[in-house]
DNA sequence: AGCACGCCGACT
DNA sequence: GTCGGCGTGCTC
């Protein structure tokens, strides 16, 4: 029995007051969490059959309401727990069959808790997370099966509706029952109302355990190459090779004392993509040779493939964990995750709750990557899970990137990082600002071809060398930016972009909410011409086709690479050399052609800019490195040429002169000027729902009960906003957000959660919701 | 979240 | 007159 106390003193915020030494008679409560947007776990009772196997970690099916629920137990008590209801409690129905064979650890479910509350999450969805694969999306399908009385029945004794007699024929094929889903597609309310009358008859029953319990051991040995990243490409030519930075070879010294705790904070590694993989090899052998295991987590799924493609080359077997993979082979490698027989796991964000219970590497590859961020509910950072994990179970954190965030960065000037640059300088093309202040546009407002670009391309072509044209665009918001100098007019307090609406012939600010008329001029050199940012970048091609009619173009964006087989399809053509000028958008980068092309251009590098985030600027000095990784070094001839209106913006300058300081000293000015991270933590509110009054009514008036708050803290926190998320509803759903910047992510966040209990006690009318996101990373 | 119960408009 | 829409409250 002590450990069962142990464990629920540890776990359940109630259980405070159960005294150790009272010797537990034995355990007859326990508090369950339930896959709900519920924040509190509920009572039951154990029922005698099942004494002693329930306990802290198992799944159970409980009653809940009219149905029956999977729920986790987190705690298991001698004695009614305070604050659960004196009577009317019921018992546990069953144990799980799905999770039958084993429980979540305490770290797990610890996890659960910590990423609930770090991120103002409900702790039903974050348990979740740690949950194998199998049932997510949902509890464990729920089928509909023909009672004994419904097999019975052979031609309708009472008069059936034609939808009834049809289901019941269906069900009466399918002895095994058919899922909800399944049964229901098509007229879903008939159907439903159908099935209603039918189960009310006693015809048709509910089951909610699975059909075959989960039984993958024999069919999926650990390490089954279905599993297992085959290496996509072949390694890099001989030409794009890089020297490893004679630094690096520090690395790993650096490595063994991270590990002894000489080192005593994670470290950041900056170097390119090709440095990266060596470090990381490094990293991974020596933490398997102490029989430990590693964990990379990386942006996207091409990155997680290249890198257990490079892994495997070299005789490591790792194993990847990521969306891209069915639910069964999810399923495989979370098990032999469990069962230890894995040693290295490659995967997105998800895999950072993989259940590896000798973790010794945590590895984050890009860890500026903005996917590393999760924008459905739990809205965790996968990067600070793992820092969170890498702490608590001993192993080495490793954020490794070709440009860090400013998170990372200040976290080093703090002691909170150790850094570790393994830059050479060398590896670098020459780079070429070409100032378009005074250059005339094309017809659709869109940047034009100078004069040094196309001879750049000219020159690839007389070399039969690859060239990369690269459109920088990912901003959607109507942004307005002036056509003669390229400046765009902002928020005066916030300093991010101003969000156009043409309708209203006004612009807003989407942080601070503040509506203006349009600007008749441009702020910094008066011009009358203010116009809207163009989608010109769609010309981009079609100019490139007339003034080389003869080269083979191909194109890489979200509508010609739809499957990984397109991406590899083009990945062949790029290898054999059979075409001479891509153009793309980010896309290019998941191509994994680095240090390749002989010529890259940004012909309208400024479009990164024109998006209302306060990272903007941050966004666009990454791409413009992430450009420069695109082409060979300047030793052999590599060139990045930048087509901008802001030759001096500090992204840009920062590039040319080779010098990140330029960069990052004038960002951090800028931030801490302004109040943004890394200086204060922005917790975003959204409110949303299906009519637009109601929504944005319920928005001020959060925002209105948030400041009331907030008064006599200015110091701490401010409020801004609200203001409406986009004019284009998402998903049907009318968004408006709030802004809360403060001194510390707990103050953001307790003020957020205290009033969102409030504002969802007063009103859920009109389909209101109230979503909070801690840390936000991007704020369309 | 889901579901049931309850109160108001357009249909046989 | 009912059917069925959604708003509201509750779930151990």
């Amino acid at each position: 029995m002590g450990p069962v106390l142990l464990e629920c003193r540890m776990l359940d915020p109630r259980s405070q007051r159960a005294s150790p030494m009272v010797p537990a008679p034995s355990s007859a409560y326990v508090d369950v969490i339930l896959p709900r947007r519920l924040h509190r776990p509920f009572t039951y009772l154990i029922p005698p059959e099942l004494k002693d196997r329930v306990v802290v970690g198992r799944s159970v099916v409980v009653p809940f309401g009219s149905q029956d629920l999977h729920g986790l137990v987190i705690a298991v008590y001698p004695q009614l727990p305070p604050g659960a209801p004196q009577e009317g409690l019921k018992a546990i129905r069953s144990l799980s069959a799905a999770s039958a064979d084993h429980l979540l650890t305490a770290d797990q479910i610890g996890l659960s808790q910590w990423v609930a509350e770090r991120y103002a999450a409900p702790w039903g969805q974050c348990i979740k997370l740690v949950l194998p694969p199998v049932g997510r999306g949902g509890p464990p399908q729920p089928r509909y099966v023909l009672t004994a009385q419904g097999l019975a029945r052979h031609s309708s004794v009472d008069p059936l509706g034609e939808t009834e007699t049809e289901v019941l024929a269906r069900l009466r094929r399918r002895p095994k029952g058919i899922m909800a889903t399944t049964l229901l597609k098509g007229d879903k309310a008939r159907l439903t109302l159908a099935l209603h009358t039918l189960v009310k008859q006693g015809l048709v029953g509910r089951c909610d355990e699975p059909v075959a319990p989960r039984t993958l051991r024999s069919t999926m040995p650990p390490g089954d190459t279905s599993a297992v990243a085959l290496p996509m490409e072949p390694e890099e030519a001989a030409d794009g090779v890089e020297p490893t930075p004679p630094k690096a070879m520090l690395w790993p010294t650096v490595l063994e004392q991270a590990r002894t705790k000489q080192t005593l904070s994670p470290l950041l590694l900056q170097g390119t993509h090709r440095t990266r993989q060596w470090c990381l090899m490094q990293a991974a052998q020596a933490t398997i040779r102490l029989e430990k295991q590693v964990l990379i987590l990386t942006g996207d799924v091409e990155q997680a493939s290249r890198l257990a493609g490079f892994l495997a080359a070299r005789g490591e077997r790792p194993m990847l964990l990521h969306s891209g993979l069915s639910m069964k082979a999810r399923a495989a490698v979370w098990q032999a995750a469990q069962e230890g027989s894995v040693k290295i796991l490659i995967g997105t964000r998800m895999a950072v709750f993989a259940p590896l219970s000798r973790l010794g590497l945590v590895w984050v590859d890009g860890e500026d990557d903005a996917s590393l961020k999760e924008e459905q509910v739990p809205r965790y950072h996968a990067r600070e899970v793992a820092h969170h994990r890498a702490s608590r179970e001993g192993a080495v954190l490793v954020l490794a990137s070709n440009h860090p965030s400013l998170e990372s960065l200040s976290a080093v000037q703090e002691g909170r990082l150790t850094a570790c640059v393994y830059r050479a300088p060398e590896q670098l093309p020459r780079v070429n600002v070409i100032d378009m202040k005074h250059s005339p546009r094309d017809v659709g407002g869109g940047m034009v071809l100078s004069p040094p670009l196309i001879e750049g391309l000219r020159g690839a072509l007389r070399q039969n060398a690859l060239s990369i044209l690269y459109l920088n665009r990912k901003g959607f918001a109507s942004v307005l930016h002036c056509g003669d100098c390229g400046a765009m007019p902002q928020c005066d307090a916030c300093s991010v972009a101003l969000t156009f609406f043409r309708r209203s012939n006004h612009v807003r600010c989407h942080y601070c909410g503040r509506t203006r008329p349009v600007p008749e001029h441009c702020p910094r050199c008066q011009s009358l011409k203010l116009e809207p940012v163009g989608s010109g970048t769609e010309r981009v091609e079609e100019a490139v086709r007339r003034q080389f009619p003869q080269a083979r173009v191909g194109r890489v964006d979200g509508e010609t690479i739809r499957r990984p087989a397109d991406a590899r399809a083009l990945h062949r053509l790029l290898t054999a050399g059979d075409i001479d000028i891509l153009i793309g958008t980010q896309m290019i980068f998941r191509l994994g052609f680095h240090g390749r092309a002989l010529f890259v251009a940004l012909p309208d590098a400024d479009a990164g800019l024109h998006v209302p985030d306060f990272r903007s600027a941050e966004r666009m000095y990454h791409a413009l490195l992430d450009a420069a990784a695109l082409a060979r070094p300047a030793a052999v001839g590599g060139q990045l040429l930048i087509q901008t209106r802001l030759a001096e913006h500090h992204a840009i300058m920062a590039l040319a002169s080779g010098d990140e300081e330029v960069f990052v000293q004038q960002e951090q000015a800028f931030r801490q000027m302004l109040q943004y991270p890394p200086w204060t933590c922005l917790v975003r509110l959204d409110v949303s729902g299906t009519k637009e009054a109601v929504v944005s009514h319920a928005a001020e008036r959060w925002a209105a009960v948030l400041r009331a708050r907030a008064a006599g803290r200015e110091r701490t926190v401010a409020v801004l906003g609200p203001s409406p998320a986009s004019h284009v509803l998402r998903r049907g759903r009318y968004c408006w957000q709030i802004l809360i910047k403060s001194s510390s992510p707990e103050v953001g966040k307790e003020i957020a959660m205290r009033t969102r209990e409030e504002l969802e006690r007063e009103s859920r009318r009109g389909g209101l919701r109230y979503d909070i996101d801690v840390d936000p990373v991007s704020m369309a």
